[in-house]
DNA sequence: ACATTTGTTAACCAATTGGTTAAACTATAT
DNA sequence: ATATAGTTTAACCAATTGGTTAACAAATGT
C-alpha cells in the first residue's frame, strides 16, 4: 500500500497486483502476497476479480493502455519525422523512468502468451503503422531521408528507446555502472538517441 | 526429446530443462514437465541435479555461456569499429535466429534475480568494455567517428540487435506481420542494422 | 425497525508441486 | 557366483497454492 489513498478497494487491489505481477510475472506472483500488499483478506481478491487470471488480465490491460498512447503519438500525429523522433524519445524515456517495470512486464507476458495480443489488437486505440508508413515512404521518395522501410525504422526507434530498460541488469553489468550512474546514462539518452537516429537517416 | 542421441542422461535432462525453462521461466516451469520432455522419471532430475534451483542454474549458465563469446568478439578483437559492427550484427542475428528464446530468457531471469549476475561477473570470460572504450574514444578523437561514448554506442548496438527478438510478439502485432514475414524482416536486419549504426556515427 | 444487499473474514479444501524414500534393477568388479 | 556401487522407478509426503464456503458485519433500502 504505497499510495495512501486509493479511491476504492478495487483500485487498491489493482495497484498491489500491479506491483507484484510486474516484478514476479504471472506464474511467480502469489495471490496471498498481493492480498498482503493490498492490506486485505485473500478472499477479497476473488470477490472483486474472480480469479488470478482475470486479475492478471486487468493489470495487463491497464499497463498496456499506458503504453499505447505513447506509440500512437509518434505514429499518428502530423509533425515531421525528425520532430516525432525527438519528441518520442524524450517523452518515452521520461515516461519509462517513472514506470521502469512496465515494458519488461508486457514483453515478458506477451512472449509467454502470444495469443493474448489478439485481444488487444481489437481495441480501437491499438497502434497502427499505416500513417507512419506513408510518411516515411514519402520522405524517402522526396529525398529527405535515406532509404529505409517504415517497419525497420519503427523497430529501430522502439529498440533504442525500450531495450535499455528491459535489459537493465545486463547492461549495468557490462558497463560496470551502479544505479545512479545508469540513471545518468538514461537521462543522456533522452537527446542522444534522437540524434543517433536522425544522424543515421537524414540525407547528406 | 527432439534430438535422438544425447550423449548421456545428464545432457538429455539439460536439453529438456533448457526448452522448458526458456519458454516458461523458472517459476512457470514444472519439474514433471521437464522429466516428461526428457523421457525419464521425475526422481531422476533430483538424482542428477539436486534441486530445481540447481537445474535452473545449470541451464542459465549454459545459456549465458553461449552469448558471452558473441559479445567478446565485438569488444576484444582487433578489427576496426566499422568491421566489428558489421560482423557482430550479421553473426549475432544469425545466431539468435537459431536460438530465439535465449535473449529473452536471460533478460527475464536476470530481472527477476539481479544478484544472479554477480556470480557471472566473476567468470574470466565475462564481457568487458575496457578495450572497446579505448578504441571508441580514440576513433572519436581522431575524428573517424562522431562524438559518442562507448557505453552509449554499445547499448545501441545491443538494442538494435537484440530487441527485435525479445519483443517479437509486440512488433509482429504493430507491424502486422506473420512469422514468415517477420523472419524476412530479421534477415534484412543482418545488413540494415550495421548500415544504420555506421551511417549514424561515421564522420561526414 | 426490519429486510436485503454488499463487503469482509477465518477456516477450509482439493489440486499441484518440489522433493524423498525404499525397493528393484543393472552393470562392474572380485 | 556374489558383493558392490550406480541407476531407475513407483509410491509417498509435506508444503504451497488458487479458490470456496459459511458465517458475520456493514450499508442500504423500505
Amino acid at each position: 500500500m504505497s499510495k495512501a489513498k486509493d479511491k476504492n478497494k478495487e483500485e487498491q487491489i489493482l495497484n498491489a497486483a500491479k506491483t507484484i505481477f510486474q516484478s514476479k510475472g504471472m506464474s511467480g506472483a502469489r495471490m496471498q502476497e498481493i492480498a498482503d500488499k493490498a492490506g486485505i483478506n485473500k478472499a477479497m481478491l476473488h470477490y472483486y476479480y474472480r480469479s488470478k487470471q482475470l486479475l492478471f488480465e486487468a493489470v495487463f490491460k491497464n499497463a498496456f493502455s499506458l503504453l499505447a498512447p505513447q506509440l500512437n503519438a509518434i505514429l499518428n500525429d502530423d509533425s515531421s519525422i525528425e520532430e516525432k523522433i525527438k519528441n518520442f524519445t524524450s517523452n518515452y524515456i521520461t515516461f519509462i523512468i517513472k514506470h521502469p517495470y512496465l515494458p519488461n512486464f508486457i514483453i515478458q507476458e506477451l512472449n509467454r502468451n502470444p495469443e493474448f495480443i489478439l485481444k488487444l489488437k481489437e481495441d480501437k486505440g491499438f497502434p497502427n503503422l499505416d500513417k507512419f508508413k506513408i510518411q516515411v515512404d514519402e520522405d524517402v521518395k522526396k529525398g529527405f531521408i535515406k532509404p529505409i522501410s517504415a517497419e525497420q525504422l519503427f523497430i529501430n526507434i522502439l529498440a533504442l528507446n525500450i531495450f535499455p530498460f528491459v535489459a537493465k541488469p545486463l547492461i549495468m553489468a557490462f558497463t560496470n555502472t551502479d544505479d545512479k550512474n545508469y540513471k545518468e546514462l538514461m537521462e543522456d539518452r533522452k537527446t542522444e538517441v534522437a540524434n543517433f537516429i536522425i544522424n543515421s537517416i537524414k540525407s547528406t
